[in-house]
DNA sequence: ACGACGGTTTAGACTAGTCTAAAACAATAA
DNA sequence: TTATTGTTTTAGACTAGTCTAAACCGTCGT
């Protein structure tokens, strides 16, 4: 029905609005699916004409709920595709997602039904982000904060981490630092660079960019998505 | 680099032609394609210009050795995706076609490495199709014969199922048809109905329009493709 | 040999999605 | 208040892939 394209503006549309609320610019839009402002004009028109997003000239867009529950479905495949890629076929934590990016826009219902089943229905996917469920509730308010917010002396647990760039995950992996991992901040520079101490005692600076992509929660706070996180890394 | 849209057209080209021999006719393309003769033509005018296949007008289309690889990755990923949907996730053989269609141009190198491996690099999928080898070279001439050429007495061994169709496929795999299956032709009526019977005593009759999908090998040969066939049904 | 018929190609139009360049707007600083 | 700046939208063009309708070709039967 809806055009993989259109599937993927969803998508970001949701992952922005998550992240910094509505309404979503059209220049964010563009930034994350490298396109042109005004390609992305042209498709958020595209879009309230389905009834998928509302619009304020100038201002900005919003999902509508019908909107939502398609980016939602996206966002189910392709955190269950990363889960499934990570636990059956080997593949590592930073490796996943441009797998699962072409991949989620083709699985049928059933191939999705039958992928949740081998994992036993995961809450969340390798890099800490949760699953929507197979009835697509909106998902619960994120409770954590960015790395980069905190201070020195705070003691933090990972709680999700971007799968945006592989280099970076592949870093961060290596560093051992992925959900689950508890972190101390031992110094946050002027220049936007904090300097954490992982449990085994090991630090590691990193820049803004980079602390702003791990997403943390206070120790010993059991709620949250990352419960049941399970990451398998090469 | 090349279009989901433009491997189809391989794709279909390549089991054409295996079956009939080149050239291979626009019309015939343009019904296993669902689309109008005239849009074919139009886009194996773009296929010639990229070296794909070449064109005699008004003759048909016939693969060159770029355009056959290029036909043959695709029907490994085709043919892999089958095997494994059938042995990890606990499709039938008869559902995996049209999600194998589906995922087959989204699939990387590295995701048809991880399947294979998982599966122990099979040589042939749940309908006993063989699968192309990781290097590509050119299946072996294909030493099956449609069951609906032979004659009352004969013994054969179903050797593949054509995926096409799935209703077809479900009827035969009800009536316990399946590559691996041995056969005696009882009858062979006038107007093309031929009835067998399986190995349990059990005859059926089958249209030659099934008949056809059906190939088989005489009994006791024991080479070809089908050697390692395993065959999952629900 | 020739006409009829079926398959093939050409001509031209249409849609979805994209781009560039230019105009319109909002927000801010002077 | 007004000018400057940066973002958004509009206008218009382009490509890939598809369609319908009409012209074209080759073959087969008379």
């Amino acid at each position: 029905m809806l055009s993989d394209v259109m599937e993927d503006y969803l998508k970001v549309i949701y992952e922005i609005q998550a992240r910094s609320g509505p309404p979503v610019s059209t220049s964010a839009v563009a930034e994350a699916l490298d396109k042109t402002p005004a390609t992305v004009t042209s498709m958020l028109g595209t879009l309230e004409e389905r009834g998928l997003v509302t619009r304020e000239k100038y201002k900005g867009v919003e999902l509508t709920p019908e909107g939502e529950t398609v980016a939602l479905e996206v966002l189910r495949h392709h955190r269950l595709l990363e889960a499934y890629l990570a636990e059956q076929l080997d593949y590592s934590w930073s490796e996943v997602h441009d797998e699962a990016d072409a991949l989620e826009h083709h699985i049928s219902e059933e191939f999705e039904r039958r992928v949740a089943a081998a994992l036993g229905d995961p809450a969340v996917d390798p890099h800490g982000d949760p699953i929507p469920s197979a009835d697509l509730a909106p998902l619960d308010e994120d409770e954590t904060t960015p790395l980069s917010t905190h201070d020195v002396g705070d003691r933090v647990v990972v709680s999700r981490v971007s799968d945006r760039d592989r280099e970076e995950l592949e870093y961060l992996a290596d560093a051992g630092i992925t959900p689950g991992t508890t972190l101390e901040v031992v110094d946050v520079a002027p220049f936007g660079m904090v300097t954490v101490r992982t449990g085994e005692g090991a630090e590691q600076s990193l820049p803004d960019t980079v602390a702003d992509a791990i997403r943390v929660r206070p120790v010993d706070e059991r709620t949250g998505p990352d419960d049941r996180a399970e990451v398998t890394d090469a």
